[in-house]
DNA sequence: CGGCATCCTAATAGATACTG
DNA sequence: CAGTATCTATTAGGATGCCG
């Protein structure tokens, strides 16, 4: 009675790419961190200013704000206007580029929201989530 | 000749949850770290082995990806199964909850492959994301 | 108001070597 | 094959304080 031996399996279809400069990895250094899906998210409702996103986001630090907003500007999804107004205001928004990714943003909103529901009739997942953080 | 003082700006619609604990966050945590979209990717398109996964991810280093696995399976996202072959192999693959993620996986895919594209016609895009990586 | 500078900690990732 | 152990490097993120 001797064990089964392996079966060989299949590859992975070609079109799912590999490369470390892959789709996936072009689309996930943009969200890299843990703000920036819920920056660009506000900022898909509408242009939000410094302070509004702080609102927005009460968990964010100024600093780290400050830091995500540089990097979304710097890799052209966010857009930053400074408004000649007194005192002084600066509008973010995205750009063409940061509402490609609405369709992302949209579907992680989505999925969580489906997942809050069922954690909240399911004690099996909170178990499961509450093992996950150690 | 004053400067405009600024106009109250309107809040975000109050179906946009701000919580720590929102949706937004409780999907992006299941996302969180350099590799999870990778695995998840590669795991939707079929159950893969710890091998297997290390050739279609070659960047990815044994201990991260097992980490990474680890943590996946303690979300409750992806399942292990030990196969009893000889020499031994261990399948992984999306649980029910894993495969509630694919639009997500899926956008992201699709979106990058967009950039992608817009990319490889785009210098100017490919100026700006050199300066974000400073 | 919209930041930046500084200091700090914790999490994440990589390399390499080793094991049941 | 499917990992673990160890050690190190990088980075994200938080706290606080100052500035134009």
């Amino acid at each position: 009675m001797a064990l089964r031996v392996r079966k060989n399996r299949a590859t992975v279809p070609a079109d799912v790419e590999r490369a470390p400069g892959c789709p996936l990895n072009r689309c996930m250094e943009l969200l890299s961190g843990a703000w920036a899906a819920h920056i660009l998210w506000f900022l898909s409702v509408q242009p939000r200013r410094f302070s509004e996103l702080r609102l927005d986001i009460p968990a964010i630090s100024a600093r780290v704000l400050s830091q995500r907003l540089r990097e979304l500007e710097a890799k052209g999804v966010v857009s930053r206007t400074v408004m000649p107004t007194s005192p002084p205001s600066v509008e973010y928004a995205l750009t063409e580029l940061g509402r490609e990714l609405y369709p992302v943003i949209a579907a992680i909103a989505a999925v969580g929201r489906k997942l809050s529901a069922a954690a909240a009739k399911s004690p099996q997942a909170q178990r499961k989530r509450l093992l996950a953080r150690r």
